[in-house]
DNA sequence: TAAACGTGGCG
DNA sequence: TCGCCAAGTTT
């Protein structure tokens, strides 16, 4: 059951020092050793903010190390191509952060010298920087009193406030006491802080509240209620889909991949062609299909290679991936955006999803044709 | 406003 | 196996 939302408030002008203090006291002891607190250059600390948006940190931490090596510039960044970049996302996941990530840099070049910007304002304008990670690098790198209010923060403060409803459906309420809790004096310790406490000890399931700076303030310990908080949002279940899967060959030993449009899901992405099997229809049948419809070729449908089964974040899918061979036509890429012949050694040039690295380990180990 | 958008880890 | 969640933004 939902708390009472008729409690007095908890940020109280007298609560508010106690709960700056304690938190930036817990957080110089306790605080976490992360990469990107090595550094106050902008740049360095916006990857690692893009890198972060829906990801853990120990996941980002081999990525980061890589790019910055990769592109150690803004003007690096700029004046790669699309496809190195999306290699180095490659595994990332939300691969629009990547392509926002690269235009931003192309926009800085062009508009602000090559310097990231330092207002709030400037620094939202750039594509892929929302509210959230706007706070972030200004508050990291240059020590601006911007608020944040990620996940942790959202969590953090639900259980504080005992938001009786979703964060989502509370989100002016939380910016705004996200807001009234930083400390101006030190925002970046602050905010860095703050995160490090959801991170660390108010998890998700089973928070550390004994460790907790803030157990005596937090409403949701009061009410032994931090395992009920925050109230979770409600999701559909996820649908499945079928899908049809060719690795194409043709005299050569070569094999067919394409390029997706630059937009939408995996958008600019390599992959091996296919598509979705429709009711009542065989893997066979709808991998020619498929083919005919998206290159414009005729195929012969052989073996199964792999099955492979894959979530993503809306819908579940199993690839019915079978070896082809190419029988007649020019492959057109009408689907996507640009066709080619590759040997089974060049594939690992080319940026692809994680389910599509999967056919090429299976290619790489299985006895294949040729 | 709500859905789209990846992947990995955990209970 | 399955649902939930992780340093969110875009449309």
């Amino acid at each position: 059951m939902p708390p009472p939302s008729c409690l007095p408030p908890v940020l109280t002008p007298s609560s508010l020092d106690f709960l700056r203090c304690s938190l930036l006291d817990w957080y110089t002891i306790s605080g976490r050793d992360l990469p990107w607190r090595h550094t106050r250059d902008p740049y360095a600390i916006w990857i690692s903010e893009i890198m972060l948006q829906q990801t853990q940190v120990k996941t980002v931490i081999p990525y980061y190390d890589r790019w910055l090596r990769q592109f150690p510039t803004i003007e690096a960044l700029a004046a790669a191509d699309q496809q190195q970049v999306l290699k180095a996302w490659q595994g990332l996941g939300y691969y629009a952060r990547a392509r926002h990530l690269h235009q931003a840099a192309q926009l800085i070049v062009q508009t602000h010298g090559g310097q990231f910007p330092d207002t709030l304002e400037a620094v939202l304008k750039l594509p892929g920087i929302g509210r959230t990670t706007a706070g972030g690098i200004l508050s990291a790198a240059y020590n601006q009193p911007v608020p944040i209010l990620d996940g942790n923060v959202k969590r953090v403060l639900s259980r504080v406030m005992a938001l009786p409803v979703p964060p989502s459906k509370a989100m002016k309420h939380l910016w705004q006491a996200s807001s009234e809790l930083l400390d101006r004096q030190h925002p970046r310790d602050f905010n860095q802080a703050l995160m490090d406490l959801g991170a660390t000890l108010c998890t998700p399931s089973n928070p550390a509240c004994l460790l907790c700076p803030w157990r005596t303030a937090c409403r949701a310990f009061d009410l032994n209620m931090q395992n009920d908080l925050p109230v979770s949002e409600r999701r559909a279940p996820l649908p499945h889909k079928q899908i049809g899967v060719a690795v194409i060959w043709n005299q050569q030993g070569q094999i067919l991949i394409d390029r997706r449009r630059p937009d939408g899901l995996l958008g600019g992405l390599w992959e091996f062609p296919g598509g979705k099997i429709e009711p009542n229809e065989t893997v066979e049948a709808c991998i020619r299909r498929e083919i005919q419809e998206e290159l414009g070729i005729e195929v012969e449908v052989g073996d199964r290679l792999i099955t492979i089964d894959h979530t993503y974040s809306h819908f579940h899918v199993t690839l019915n991936v079978h070896h082809c061979r190419h029988v007649q036509g020019e492959p057109q890429p009408i689907e996507c955006a640009e066709v080619r012949w590759v040997t089974v050694d060049e594939l690992d040039q080319f940026p692809f999803p994680k389910a599509n690295v999967q056919i090429i380990t299976a290619l790489q180990t299985a006895n294949c044709p040729h």
